[in-house]
DNA sequence: TATATAGTTAGCAAAATGGCTAACGATACG
DNA sequence: CGTATCGTTAGCCATTTTGCTAACTATATA
């Protein structure tokens, strides 16, 4: 497993960018605007979630369009599930599943 | 969103950690024994996952045993989802799609 | 009681992270 | 051409993270 998109959503202003961009793509600049940092310190957060893959950069001129990149958000939702679906496969086993469904909570 | 799941996540050892976890539940020791780190890390990286809700931990005597928790695992990948079916839902307005759709890849 | 075992805590050092300002490159525009 | 705008890069510093070993607490066992 490659994935560094949950590195890349450990910290909070950047789970904020993807939710800012979740409702449509945006620039360096705007993405700016609705944070209370620097643009050097935005740029690299969104250079370091492009590098992770959960966003991609489209060059127009001296404009850069960052758009979410949904197949990341699936492979790291599919990770996720895959995990707890193990983990709460266990419970087919039926001669266990009294004793172990005690520590589910 | 109070998610510290994704920083608890961020690191590649504490991911491994979850997938052993998937298998079963398992005391420090255990845990220790597949990962080529000493006992205080796994200790540490243990109580981290535990603090985001990822873990739980049963003290029974003098050993723990540490379970996944599945709901952390949904909630995680229920804002994933979320935040992709937002970024998705911005294509039902017909009019862009094509134009739009061009900036998913 | 003495010893072994399970796990945590404390303290340290190296590395990574995240913020800033200043300066830079590249494109747009008057 | 000269200047404004968009964004990145460089350099700095403070903080956090991650690993280690040594020492500790607490439970089990001989």
């Amino acid at each position: 497993m490659a994935n560094d998109t949950f590195r890349a959503l450990a910290h909070p202003m950047r789970r904020d960018i993807v939710e800012r961009l979740s409702t449509g793509a945006a620039t360096v600049g705007e993405v700016t605007r609705d944070f209370a940092v620097s643009k050097p310190t935005i740029s690299r957060h969104l250079k370091l979630l492009e590098e992770a893959g959960v966003v991609t950069r489209v060059v127009d001129g001296r404009t850069h369009r960052l758009a979410l990149r949904p197949q990341a958000l699936v492979e790291a939702s599919a990770w996720l599930e895959s995990q707890r679906e193990r983990w709460e496969g266990l419970f087919d086993v039926v001669g266990e599943y009294l004793d172990e469904r005690r520590d589910t909570r």
